[in-house]
DNA sequence: CGCTTTATTGAGGGCGGTCAAAGAGCGTGG
DNA sequence: CCACGCTCTTTGACCGCCCTCAATAAAGCG
C-alpha cells in the first residue's frame, strides 16, 4: 500500500544526483508527489507505460527483471537523492521495487519539459550516467569472475559511501541477481574476502575495507 | 587508415534509425563528413572524449571494451542507418571498431544542437533505444544459458533484417564477446542449433530460420 | 594451390550451481 | 527477558555447464 506523505521537504540531507544542478533539483522537490512505499512494494512495473519519472527522498530502490522460469536480473539501485525511470522512450523494460520502507518523488515526465531551470540538462545527465552504469555493469556480468563481481559491487558502494563503515541496503539474494551469481556463491566469495582480510563485516548488512588497495586489485 | 569519402549520399538503400524522422535524418546526412574505416580500425577508442556522433552509411561497427588481461566485452553492434556513439555525456566507455570495411558520417555532437528539425527528439530516441538494449543484454549476460544466449542473438538478427537468409556481419569470436562466452561454445550451440533443424547454416555467416517458433522458445 | 586465419569437434577440468543442513538474526508473544 | 518461529545467511558435498587445451577441418586470400 502507498500512502501519500506530505512533510515538506524533509531531505536536507539527500546528496546531489549530478553536480552543478542542485538549484534544478529544487524545482523538481517543489513540483512532485511524495509517496511512501513499502518494503518490496512496486513503484513501476515492467512493461508499464514510462510516463512518470522518481526521486528517492529516503529509502533505497532497485529496478529488476523477471524472466518467466523466474530467474531475475536486477538493473541497479538506487539510494536517497538519485533519480530513476528515465531509463526508457516510453514502457519500463524493468520493474522498480522499493528495497526498505522509502519515500519517492514522483514527477510527470511532461512536467519537466515545461518546467524552468536546467531540467534538460539535468534529464540528459541522469540518462548518461544510466547508460555508463549499464555499461559497466554489461563488462562485469560478461567477463568478470564470481569473485571479482563481488568485489566490483563492494568497491562501487565504498566509492558512493564517505563513511567509514559502508552498509549493505540489499540481501544476499538481491546482490546475486545484480552480480549473475547465486547467493550461495556470493555468500562464499564474501567470506573468502574476508578470510584475507580484504573486507571485515560487522554485521551481516554493514562492512569495513581495512585493504581498499587489494580490493580494487580484485575487482580488476 | 582512414580516407576521406566524397560521394554524394550512397545511401539511399539505409534503413531508418527511427520512424518518423526521416527528415531530420536527411539534415544529419548534408551536415556530417563521411570517413572511410578498414576492417578491424578504431572509429573512437576507450576513454575517448564523446564530442562526435556517428551514423553507418556502409558496413557494420562494433562497441567494444577491454579488460587489462585481454578479456573482451562488446556492447554493441551497428548496421547501415544506426546512429552511434551517443552513449555518454562526457568520455566513451567502449571503443568502436570497424567490422567489416565501412562509411561512418561523422558529425560534431554540438552542431546536433544548433541544427534544426527535430534533432532533439532523435538524440532522445536514440539514447533510449540504446538504454533499452543495454537493459536486454543485462538480462541475456546475467541470467540467460549459453543455447539461450545464442538463441537470442540469433533471433535479433532475424528481427533486424527482412531476407529470408539472414547473414552474420561478425565472426565467432565477436559473437562470444557479445554473449559472455567463447567461441567454442558458441560453435558446439550453433551446431545443436543446426542438429535440431531449428537453424540452418547455408555458409559460416549465412543462415536461415526454418523454424522461428522454437528458435523463439529457445531464446527464453 | 599453399598459406594463414577462422571455425568445428573432442577430451578433460574447474568454476559456479544445486541440493541440503546447520547457524544467525530478528520480531512476536509468553 | 527469554522462548519460539520465521527468514536470511553460511557452509558443505556433489554435480553439470561451460571453459581450456588440443587437433582437425574449413574458409579466405594471395
Amino acid at each position: 500500500m502507498s500512502l501519500a506523505y506530505d512533510f515538506q521537504d524533509a531531505a536536507a540531507h539527500v546528496r546531489p544526483a549530478i553536480s552543478g544542478v542542485d538549484e534544478t533539483l529544487d524545482i523538481l522537490n517543489r513540483m512532485g508527489v511524495r509517496i511512501a512505499y513499502a518494503k518490496d512494494e512496486e513503484i513501476y512495473g515492467q512493461d508499464e507505460m514510462a510516463d512518470l519519472v522518481y526521486r528517492v527522498i529516503e529509502g533505497a530502490v532497485r529496478t529488476s527483471r523477471l524472466m518467466s522460469d523466474g530467474r531475475r536480473q536486477i538493473g541497479d539501485f538506487y539510494r536517497a537523492g538519485d533519480l530513476f525511470g528515465f531509463e526508457t522512450g516510453s514502457h519500463h523494460r524493468f520493474a522498480a521495487e522499493a528495497l526498505q520502507d522509502c519515500i519517492i518523488l514522483v514527477l510527470k515526465r511532461s512536467a519537466l519539459k515545461s518546467a524552468g531551470g536546467d531540467l534538460e540538462r539535468l534529464t540528459w545527465a541522469t540518462t548518461s550516467r544510466e547508460l555508463d552504469r549499464a555499461q559497466e555493469h554489461l563488462l562485469l556480468l560478461g567477463r568478470k569472475t564470481a569473485s571479482e563481481k563481488v568485489a566490483s559491487f563492494l568497491l562501487d558502494l565504498v566509492r558512493g559511501s564517505d563513511a567509514d563503515t559502508v552498509d549493505l541496503p540489499m540481501g544476499r539474494q538481491d546482490m546475486a541477481d545484480y552480480l549473475g551469481l547465486t547467493i550461495e556463491t556470493v555468500s562464499r566469495m564474501l567470506s573468502q574476502l574476508q578470510a584475507t582480510r580484504i573486507v571485515c563485516f560487522t554485521a551481516t548488512r554493514k562492512f569495513q575495507t581495512p585493504n581498499i588497495a587489494a580490493l580494487t586489485r580484485m575487482a580488476a
